[in-house]
DNA sequence: AAGTTTTATGCAACTAGTTGCATAAAACTT
DNA sequence: AAGTTTTATGCAACTAGTTGCATAAAACTT
């Protein structure tokens, strides 16, 4: 897996304590790539066994070391050498997609609620995305190679928010009409079951 | 973690061993869900220790005895009970975003390929995607509410896959621009440097 | 002044997922 | 007839990721 990359990507742009970084895959990277902050203590004990980030310890006095991470030549050497690897498609797991799957076994009603939930998670998120792309408007030509890189992925995750807003306002149309037409007394079926039980 | 759902999603349909399954998975449940055999025949186990599925066993002469599962009723009501639970979005672990996110460490030439390897890639699955959506095209007003789940999640391939290469496209667009532009001179640099090294 | 939140790091025990095998029959290929 | 591929199931040992803690200073809130 590629936490270690992960992690030696972010520190190609500047060092950071496990901390700040443990706050970087909550925000930015967290589009893209997900851990904990165990996870991210653990790899950086491992990446400076392996001689390819360096530590820079700061006292706090009474309390634990503040520990400051920095990428070494032999790391950024790795790095780039691992790019110009050919690389798999990253592995989805989705929940939604799973629910819809066997979704036969509920009525119409429950998965056009599922997809609305979703789809307002979705929105969340692209409102999210686009508040961080107008820090890159105000000077669309004017930017750097290090930030047209960040934009690149900025970019992906805007239009992977928008085509699952698309495709669940696409698929709540699906079951509304396949309500009305021939499922519509199954539809009906259900609605009395629950009122019931 | 949702393997145990996917599992029971695919039971939802008909009855499967575990060998089954796993080709399922390496086929058309693959585009949402990931699993190797390992972990479908312990899931199984530990799904029929729940109740949620049955077993039939098939013996085979000399050879191990085949086992197909059966989704029980608890089962399913289990399953219909998680359909209706709020959920999360999926997590998503791009290798080639975490490529692209340092990817001003590298010349601009480097990440081209990287982004038309990976458009090829995404050419190739929505391919097969588009192939098995001909199955459904031919009726499409006379699907059965079973088969309208499935075709929900095939057009969130299609979608999903349509929007990659999208994304590649005007991501090399962007390369090939900002290299003319104010870069230019950069790019020349690192292709000289690679010819030497 | 007392209580809460944020910053900051880490251990231990757990669950999830991967890799490399082993076995063996049936079907297909040269 | 001998060799390869597909069908079929499973163990053991591993790596990756999660959950629930514990500690403690600094900053902010009531």
């Amino acid at each position: 897996m590629a936490l270690a990359q992960a992690v030696m990507s972010l520190l190609a742009h500047k060092a950071y304590s496990g901390y700040e970084m443990t706050k970087e895959f909550e925000s930015s990277v967290g589009y893209f790539w997900q851990a904990t902050h165990q996870q991210i203590y653990r790899e950086l004990k491992k990446l400076e066994k392996e001689g390819w980030v360096s530590v820079e310890v700061i006292p706090r006095g009474k309390a634990l070391d503040k520990k400051v991470y920095h990428l070494t030549e032999l790391g950024k050497q790795y790095l780039t050498e691992w790019i110009d690897q050919e690389c798999e498609l990253g592995a989805i797991k989705e929940d939604i997609l799973v629910k819809i799957f066997s979704g036969h076994l509920v009525p119409g009603t429950v998965l056009i609620q599922q997809l609305e939930m979703h789809r307002r998670q979705h929105m969340k998120k692209l409102a999210i995305y686009e508040g961080i792309a107008e820090q890159f408007a105000h000077a669309p030509q004017k930017l750097s190679l290090d930030e047209l890189c960040k934009y690149m992925t900025l970019r992906r995750g805007i239009i992977c928010e928008q085509e699952w807003i698309r495709w669940c306002e696409e698929s709540i149309e699906i079951l509304q009409k396949a309500d009305v037409m021939s499922l519509g007394l199954k539809g009906e079926e259900n609605k009395e079951r629950s009122h019931v039980s």
